[in-house]
DNA sequence: TTCATATGTCACCAAAAGGTGACATATAAG
DNA sequence: CTTATATGTCACCTTTTGGTGACATATGAA
């Protein structure tokens, strides 16, 4: 996966009614543009369809076009690539990290012990 | 973790620049701003501040002010939970449309039979 | 043809992202 | 003190994002 497509895949996924979106497609698969927008009470069918727009460029919709409708449909494909270099590219990190912080991990950074800056209480 | 949150992990990672420093940050734990800096040659140190500060903001790091430096650190827990999210959300998702749409998925959308548009011709 | 529907395209606008240089502040070193 | 270093803050600029309405096109129906 080259750098672009995850810049895309990310940016998509980094706005909440796209990810709405995928949702809607997830539970009516092959709906079309004016039904996605039902769903939306704050937003018109032009917004709608720029979001679809980056959907696509992200590889994350497919639609097809049918008579003078355009069918969308939801492909977990780009995700699934993610997920799978995740576990490939952390899981070594987590593990290592995780040895070393133990469950510090959402509290508080691991100073290195450049200097000695006073002993630490409790 | 609430979509708010999601939107600025995805954000944050929906750039190549961001996704480097973490590469830097995970080679070079708790290395300061202009160390990492020194590692870009077509961007200044106030942009690769601007990108820490999305980066901090998404939690995805984390730093200390020591003396006159700031150390900072890859902070993997915001990634870790969307992939734990993934694990959940989807693999259910992605069992039944594999089921269904088989390895079809990369090439071509499967069209719903609502109508009867004329045979497959291949 | 005529009318309704579904989508595509265009110009336009406001806000946010992403970059810069200039300057201020804080710390280390002499 | 003075000087160098590391970072923070500010005004400013350009590009992208995210939204709108008006209008054009394509299809379905009568």
């Amino acid at each position: 996966m080259k750098p672009d497509e995850m810049d895309a895949v990310f940016a998509a996924l980094a706005s909440e009614p796209r990810r709405r979106i995928l949702d809607i497609l997830k539970k009516e698969p092959g709906c079309n543009v004016n039904r996605v927008t039902e769903f939306f009470g704050d937003m018109g069918r032009i917004a709608v369809m720029k979001h679809l727009a980056v959907l696509e460029g992200a590889n994350l919709v497919i639609s097809e076009k049918v008579g003078r409708e355009r069918q969308l449909w939801f492909n977990p494909v780009p995700v699934h690539m993610i997920y799978d270099r995740w576990t490939t590219e952390f899981s070594a990190y987590w593990a290592g990290q995780l040895a070393r912080m133990k469950y510090r991990l959402e509290n508080a950074p691991v100073p290195i012990d450049r200097k000695k800056r006073g002993g630490s209480r409790g």
